[in-house]
DNA sequence: GACAACGTATAT
DNA sequence: ATATACGTTGTC
């Protein structure tokens, strides 16, 4: 949106942008930048308040790796400390508000702490507003609103009121910086502009003063400009409007730019080119808009391909779109705009307006597509910009057990955030209806391995930079306790108790569930029934499902043939700090390599079985420590070295991995080695040596198909002081005799039994 | 006042 | 697109 300005940068950065741009230049910027400050425009609203470590998270409460990149640079470890960065290890999960914020309305600080009633804790913790980044206390909202004699009207109503109040304000602003002839003060009224329209405020009053700056020569104000004007025509159904001579006049001084000269030949040939398909109208300019359900169904399909963006961009921000007037009721029934209710009221609310502006339809087929395909780019900006937002943790101040105020803030006040609504509410289900494509079957634990390796799909998405998005991990336990119903009661059934239900349901079956209504929306999304979130053969892995995944915080996660990419990867790792399970069978090794340069200390199952690639100088990779070896950093061990369960069926490793796996991971309990042709007696000899931790720590070893076992290798095993499985099964040179007599010899201190043929087992 | 590090401008 | 630099904010 305009939209572009998601709010966000709204005020904070407009003047301390243009500033620094100003003192930029030179490397060194005097005090005086700071000094230059237009406090005035800040005054209209909050600037936004940096955040700041939770000091809870995990990640919060880890030292330093001393290993990171980061790190590398700080002073203390010996570098030149320019970067000022925090160790990667060490980025929190759940930023905070500082502690010195307070309340716009009546200046205190949050107060949730000294309260035990959840709805109360909400309603007197800070939070802020990311279209003005004021920060207040819900309840002051509510105060306000009453005092503005509006009767008794929702939080979300409230929030408005909020913004409303200063409409006048603002708009004077507006016409004064869009008369200036700096266009760094255009811009910005343009942005703003936008932003109000997108929030579904009537802007109409301002047209002369936009129409004034159609000429105006900074690109990105005309491009603002424009996309107002085609509202402003939508809205009044006068096409002729944009084609009005200062409008044209504009349009030519640019018309090598083949945005503009596009959209200017399609002006000009207007009224000769009557649009012969009327009918067929509504689907030459739906498309962009097609509502989920139908968009799933054609997932994937190559010839949608250069509709998807633009239609996802639609679904992600339906109500940024709605404004506007286009196409929306597919939206209605979009599960990605559906989960939230007050989403499907507001659809529902302007849904007359738009069926009457919808027969008076705009006779050129053409230009509508080509509006389409503008507001779409607004619209992708917005996206992107709620990219960004990520960056700005939304968190608010205390953290109780039910997190996550901000997404409840969002819910609660989404009317008139289009662009938060979207990131919150909808971005979840659209993420995971990807998730779940009908067709996965999981793998099992290789018993049923491919004969034949699933090719995964090439050439992996391009990861966006996401590196510094700060995205929060979802609320233990989010309110509301109870489910409120329509005559202000509450459901009697508690929140915990649906979670015991939810808790029975599928991952598919959640999703469904989020779509219901926005209090079952966020119940849904609760970290405890995304302990594990199975990807496995999900085709392609995208930047927001891997925010999405970064929000639910999963203890395991599957990404077994998918064609995640090293980056997504390592990304994904580093912001993952509770990950205990990592299932990458069948990926690359080029994104399994992500391992090598990442961290994860809690690692206790690795699946690499089938990774393409992975071979012994991989495992070494894999295994050995860091390599910064300067004084300071002690940490020498292997990187994987609390791994208990590792899974390496099907690959081509030797003794040469073995004897490092021996020696580096002391707790290696459980090691599947099936199908790996290489393995030999001797390659159990190596992990069963004196000396080794392997000896002790192992309980269950997986050597089916290895056709290089001999029976020789059970004797090594009665080493073992921990063994309690051998997987011996459709190894040829492994007699039953052999197992037997293993049992027989075992006997005397472990009881052993065959439990399928050459699968031993120990017997209590 | 020292230190940590957020958020963004700028360089590559 | 990604990496680097740094002014500035937040904490102690």
């Amino acid at each position: 949106m305009a939209l572009s300005l998601s709010g966000d940068d709204e005020e904070y950065d407009s003047e301390s942008e243009q500033q620094r741009a100003a003192n930029r230049p030179k490397p060194k910027v005097g005090t005086s930048a700071a000094a230059i400050k237009l406090p005035s425009n800040r005054s209209s609203s909050g600037a936004r308040r940096r955040r700041t470590r939770c000091r809870k998270c995990e990640a919060c409460v880890r030292t330093e790796c001393g290993e990171c990149h980061f790190c590398k640079d700080m002073k203390k470890f010996g570098g030149p400390g320019r970067m000022k960065q925090s160790c990667i290890m060490r980025q929190c999960i759940a930023p905070v508000l500082p502690h010195t914020a307070v309340c716009v309305v009546c200046k205190e600080a949050g107060k949730e702490d000294t309260l035990e009633e959840e709805e109360e804790k909400f309603n007197f913790m800070l939070m802020e507003c990311s279209i003005c980044n004021e920060i207040v206390h819900p309840n002051c909202l509510k105060v306000n609103e009453r005092r503005a004699a509006l009767g008794a009207v929702s939080l979300t109503r409230g929030s408005r009121m909020l913004t409303g109040s200063q409409k006048l304000i603002v708009h004077d602003d507006l016409k004064e910086m869009l008369d200036s002839n700096k266009d760094s003060l255009k811009l910005e009224a343009m942005k703003r502009i936008v932003a109000m329209i997108a929030r579904g405020k009537n802007a109409s009053d301002l047209f002369p003063a936009v129409v004034k700056n159609v000429a105006c020569k900074n690109i990105e104000v005309k491009k603002l400009v424009y996309v107002y004007l085609v509202r402003y025509a939508e809205e009044q159904q006068d096409l002729a409007l944009l084609s009005i001579s200062t409008f044209q006049r504009g349009l030519k001084e640019k018309s090598d730019d083949p945005y503009y000269s596009k959209l200017l030949h399609h002006i000009k040939t207007e009224e000769e080119d009557e649009d012969p398909y009327e009918e067929e109208d509504e689907e030459g300019r739906v498309p962009h808009f097609r509502g989920g359900v139908e968009r799933r169904g054609r997932f994937g399909d190559p010839e949608d391909e250069a509709d998807e963006r633009d239609s996802r961009s639609a679904l992600l921000n339906p109500s940024v779109k709605t404004p506007f007037g286009d196409s929306d009721q597919s939206l209605c029934s979009s599960p990605q705009a559906g989960p939230s209710s007050e989403g499907g009221s507001e659809t529902q609310e302007k849904g007359p307006r738009r069926k009457a502006r919808r027969k008076r339809r705009v006779p050129n087929r053409e230009l509508s597509r080509e509006l389409s395909k503008a507001l779409n780019q607004e619209i992708q900006k917005t996206e992107d910009c709620l990219a960004n937002e990520n960056r700005q943790p939304l968190k608010v101040e205390p953290q109780t057990e039910n997190e996550e105020p901000q997404r409840l803030f969002r819910n609660e006040l989404g009317d008139q955030r289009p662009h938060l609504k979207n990131k919150e509410m909808n971005g979840t289900p659209w993420e995971l209806r990807h998730f779940y494509p009908s067709q996965i079957t999981p793998l099992g634990f290789n018993r049923s391995t491919p004969t034949n390796r699933p090719v995964p799909p090439h050439s992996p998405p391009k990861c966006v930079q996401m590196e510094r998005h700060v995205i929060r991990p979802p609320p233990i336990s989010p309110p509301p306790d109870r489910l409120p119903l329509k005559d202000g009661k509450s459901h009697v059934i508690q929140r915990e108790v649906w979670m015991k239900i939810f808790g029975y349901l599928t991952h598919q079956e959640l999703c469904v569930c989020m779509r219901v209504c926005k209090t079952w929306n966020r119940w849904c999304c609760d970290k405890r029934l995304w302990t594990m979130i199975d990807l496995n053969r999900c085709t392609s892995i995208t930047p927001l499902m891997l925010s999405g995944i970064i929000r639910r915080q999963p203890g395991s996660l599957d990404l077994s043939w998918t064609n995640i990419s090293k980056k997504q990867l390592g990304w994904l790792i580093n912001r993952l700090p509770g990950l205990r399970v990592l299932k990458l069978s069948g990926c690359s090794w080029a994104a399994v390599s992500a391992l090598c340069t990442s961290s994860c200390p809690l690692l206790r199952t690795l699946d690499v079985q089938w990774v393409e690639g992975l071979k012994d100088a991989q495992m070494r990779d894999l295994l050995s420590p860091p390599t910064d070896n300067r004084p300071g950093q002690l940490d020498n061990r292997c990187k994987l070295r609390n791994v208990e369960d590792l899974r390496l069926a099907g690959l081509d490793i030797t003794d040469a991995s073995l004897r490092l796996i021996s020696r580096q991971m002391p707790s290696l309990s459980m090691l599947d080695l099936s199908y790996c042709n290489h393995i030999n007696d001797q390659s159990v000899n190596l992990l069963t040596a004196a000396g080794t931790t392997t000896r002790d720590s192992l309980t269950d070893i997986n050597l089916s198909v290895c056709n290089r076992v001999t029976d020789h290798s059970l004797n090594f095993f009665k080493r073992c002081g921990s063994i309690c499985q051998i997987d011996l099964r459709f190894c040829k040179q492994v007699t039953r005799t052999a197992c037997e007599r293993f049992i027989a010899e075992m006997s005397v201190s472990v009881p052993f039994r065959l439990k399928e043929d050459k699968l031993l087992q120990k017997a209590s």
